[in-house]
DNA sequence: ATTGGTGCAAATCCTTTGCAATAGC
DNA sequence: GCTATTGCAAAGGATTTGCACCAAT
């Protein structure tokens, strides 16, 4: 079951407005990104590049990585303290994480942004990000503490 | 300017119910995190303990950390990937967090948490906590940017 | 031809583990 | 005295750095 090639134009045209390189890397990792669900670790994304382009390096990742999180095209998650997650699912949406297997899903709360922005100016901050997470039990986990 | 010593009488009384031990190191630990302002980082909570039991090891900050929030005395806050942060304010509240310099803000939102909850569990997860964080950039910061 | 990006190796930082010694019960 | 906690030393894992080489412009 072959998964379309997202595109990636939108990198490529971000870069060159700023004067960076269109690197196979970069598109590459943005792709791979974009291909899968969400919530990719460095880890993962290296891993998934090696077919496409074997002897990337993992410095190349995390500089591109922070690179693609600059360009707002990707989102980075800290859940656990240790390994980030980054998502390229940018819309803004919230996270359920269980705290026994770290299984993370996807919420669409409409979240009331206006008023959690005006507080936060409130205390001299210029907001630009609402990040909200869940913390609690998966439906399995639950079960197996229950037993 | 001495600061009052926070009481730990709920730390040992929880401890005893539990039928685990109450050792100075884990009431001083609480003590420290309640005496100064919030978010501490394990190495600080390390730091802060020297004068009153030097030869603390880090193994047992750790370890002592993680039974506070397990008792819900302290909360975990993992903002940046890398480092954890420790927090014995547990009234429910959020932070805001400058992207540049690392700086943190309380915040005091009246979310709506009963939707918040009845979200969560549409995904099958038993929620247990709520943590938003909003991201930006501090005055300072905003300030040096712009300049 | 320039110089920003990359790969490699090694370093750094935070956190955890294994095990003998200690202190709370 | 029994055994959970501790301290020590060392390992582990994620991320970053320094520098020589390569490839996008």
């Amino acid at each position: 079951m072959p998964v379309p090639t997202p595109s990636t134009d939108d990198l490529a045209a971000l870069l060159r407005a700023r004067g960076q390189r269109v690197t196979s890397q970069r598109l590459l990792i943005l792709r791979e990104l974009r291909r899968r669900a969400h919530h990719m670790t460095a880890h993962e994304v290296w891993e998934a590049m090696r077919r496409a382009l074997p002897g990337t390096s993992t410095p190349t990742v995390y500089a591109t990585l922070e690179l693609l999180v600059e360009l707002g095209l990707v989102r980075k998650l800290c859940f656990d303290a240790g390994t980030a997650l980054y998502d390229a699912r940018t819309e803004p949406h919230q996270h359920v994480v269980c705290r026994h297997c770290g299984r993370i899903e996807d919420l669409d709360i409409d979240l009331d942004s206006d008023s959690i922005l005006v507080a936060a100016r409130a205390t001299g901050f210029d907001p630009d990000g609402v990040e909200l997470v869940i913390a609690g039990s998966c439906a399995p986990c639950a079960e197996a503490t229950r037993a």
